[in-house]
RNA sequence: CGGGGUGUGGCGCAGUUUGGUAGCGCACCUGGUUUGGGACCAGGGGGUCGCAGGUUCGAAUCCUGUCGCCCCGACCA
């Protein structure tokens, strides 16, 4: 028989175990605690159960987005997660889209897929009712599972193929009017960020990816471990994703020297060419080699040998995709003494990176093997036409904007915006009558922020070395009473008088198992409610209980009549 | 998709080299002693060893195939 209520819980009946052993297969933070806390049971490759504190945690975070997004007067809406393939194939995205997106067939054979995203399912829902502009700017948002076929998920939550989002879609009738929404949103978010108890978030310029679009932020939890690299500036407030970063590389003055051929035997990389010759890597010229997508033709890039190639960049140089060359076959290019001095490829595109403008003296491949080029200087001996931006930004780089010092980062992506434009309301019809009653088409914004990876960061930002500390905002009980001696009749009689009355008030968590203190205090940390009552048979019997809070900052005795009054000031003073 | 690793009870692992019918620690159940940081004693339950085929009198162990999972890379709102 069951006679819970809605904030109460017996950690005797709570599902789930708590382990204490570190998993094998984790190594975040937040995974080995979600695990350990039995949080979290993995189902399948990225695919995971949430147990009953995760879904819990989960709820609060969602009800926080909600109000916030409600707070900007978003309305909240539902779309299916199984949609029709026509739905795609309008908005051409069925096509564009790798294979991340699920694709199926019901039983009639009409191919399907699993939503990754809405902005297909957004215009579907609007373009047949917001026909004048009168209704204009609207914002619809779903708390939905997504599912994104990643080729490797890992880290637990923090990269999963399903999961659950928060997605959001503008419509505005004007670009400022977009902008000025797109802010509205941003600012929201980092109000959410506060809420739910992160702190190291930062906000940068990203790449519109799949999206489309111009305009587009990431929200960056900075994180050693995160998976995403960005770049900042130390003296302004330029902030980037390293995929679109720019900066002002540092170049040096050096003579002009003669031509010369080396002899330099299988020495077929920078670094080793740099140790042979005796000099410094940004002293040479590297040459990359990719091949388009769109027409497989190689794309060999110059660059200084010091730097790497954005790739980001240089598909959006070339406009298509690229990938790095592996087979050489049939190419004509001499791999391994690649050189921009007298070259003659056929059949290959050549690209030069603004490093390499007005660079003296640099050491290149002389496309021969076991040879180099000594003493080459850009605009003396090569032919360029252009010079493009396609190398990745390095530490110490000088901003474009101020000249400061760029610092280079590791984050994890916990939200995103982006000015869509109208890249779907074009391609899916979507139209309304404005005051002249001329058709036009609405320019969209979309907006995303993760549930369970932004959990997952909540712990990796609040814990310590036995567990998550939650906020008070997302922690699945405020208060977890231990009964360390439960066969005394006392405690056992206090604890759960306790317990009875605070959860009137609190989500409360009571270890009525009768185990050891240790294990008792071990899995209480696990659980990381921000306040732990602790009863005791000295204490007890004295007329007292013990109040810590799980960061272990606050701890007092109190007398049993006070303990109201002492959680609720404990609960104000922790975060 | 490439490279590497690994699959034995809920979790962590041994056993595989050299085939002989499955074991350890934790967890779980019963009884008792315990109770301020993962206790102790006694008893007990649970695994067709990822799956399929083959070799053999006999396979966790050898052979072939296949699948899952993990790590690195590629990829990625």
């Amino acid at each position: 028989m069951l006679e819970r209520g809605t904030k109460d819980m017996l950690l005797s009946k709570l599902v789930g175990e708590r382990f204490k052993e570190k998993p094998v297969d984790a190594f975040m933070v937040s995974h080995i605690f979600m695990l350990r806390g039995g949080y979290i049971r993995q189902v399948s490759n990225g695919i995971f159960s949430l147990l009953p504190p995760a879904a819990k945690a989960a709820r609060k975070i969602e009800q926080i987005i909600r109000e916030e997004m409600d707070a900007i007067e978003g309305q909240e809406v539902l779309f299916p997660v199984v949609l029709p393939a026509e739905l795609w194939q309008e908005s051409g995205r069925y096509e564009s889209v790798g294979s991340e997106l699920l694709r199926f067939r019901d039983r009639g054979g009409r191919g399907m897929v699993l939503g990754m995203t809405h902005e297909e399912a957004a215009v579907h829902m609007a373009r047949n009712v917001a026909n004048t502009y009168l209704k204009y700017p609207f914002m619809i948002y779903q708390i939905q599972t997504k599912f994104r076929d990643e080729p490797r998920a890992r880290g637990g939550l923090i990269r999963v193929r399903e999961f659950t989002m928060k997605d959001a879609y503008s419509f505005h009738t004007s670009q400022e009017d977009l902008e000025a929404y797109y802010q509205r949103v941003y600012d929201a978010y980092l109000r959410i960020y506060r809420r739910v108890g992160l702190n190291n978030v930062i906000a940068i310029q990203s790449d519109t990816g799949m999206m489309g679009g111009r305009v587009a932020h990431e929200f960056m939890y900075l994180s050693d471990g995160g998976e995403d690299t960005l770049v900042y500036c130390e003296k302004c407030d330029y902030k980037s994703n390293m995929e679109v970063a720019v900066s002002e590389i540092k170049k040096q003055s050096v003579q002009e020297q003669e031509i010369k051929e080396v002899h330099t035997p299988d020495i077929k990389d920078i670094e080793k060419l740099a140790e042979f010759l005796n000099i410094d890597e940004s002293r040479t010229m590297k040459a990359t080699v990719f091949f388009r997508k769109d027409n497989e033709m190689p794309v060999v890039v110059f660059l200084r040998g010091d730097l790497q190639v954005n790739e980001v960049k240089l598909r959006k140089v070339l406009g298509t995709e690229v990938f790095p060359l592996n087979d050489y076959e049939g190419v004509d290019l001499c791999f391994g003494f690649i050189g921009a001095y007298n070259l003659n490829a056929r059949n290959v595109q050549v690209i030069f990176d603004k490093s390499l403008e007005g660079e003296k003296n640099l050491v290149c491949g002389a496309n021969k093997v076991d040879y180099h080029i000594t003493g080459v200087s850009v605009d003396r001996d090569l032919k360029v036409d252009k010079f493009f931006d396609v190398a990745k930004v390095s530490e110490g780089d000088a901003c474009v904007h101020c000249g400061g010092r760029l610092k280079v980062s590791r984050g994890i992506e916990i939200g995103n915006i982006f000015q869509l434009g109208t890249k779907y309301s074009e391609s899916m019809n979507m139209h309304y009558m404005d005051e002249d009653g001329k058709l036009q088409t609405p320019i969209m914004g979309c907006y995303g922020i993760g549930v369970g990876r932004l959990l997952a960061c909540v712990i990796e930002d609040n814990h310590d070395e036995y567990g998550p500390i939650w906020p008070k905002a997302v922690a699945p009980w405020l208060i977890h009473i231990c009964m360390l001696n439960q066969s005394q009749e006392e405690v056992n009689d206090l604890g759960h008088r306790l317990y009875n009355e605070l959860s009137k008030e609190w989500e409360v968590l009571l270890d009525d198992r009768g185990a050891a203190a240790g294990v008792q205090f071990a899995d209480a940390d696990l659980l990381g409610a921000p306040v732990r009552i602790i009863l005791s048979k000295r204490n007890v019997a004295n007329g007292q209980v013990e109040i810590v809070s799980r960061d272990k900052k606050i701890k007092k005795l109190v007398p049993v009549p006070d303990v109201r009054q002492a959680v609720s000031d404990v609960l104000d003073r922790v975060k």
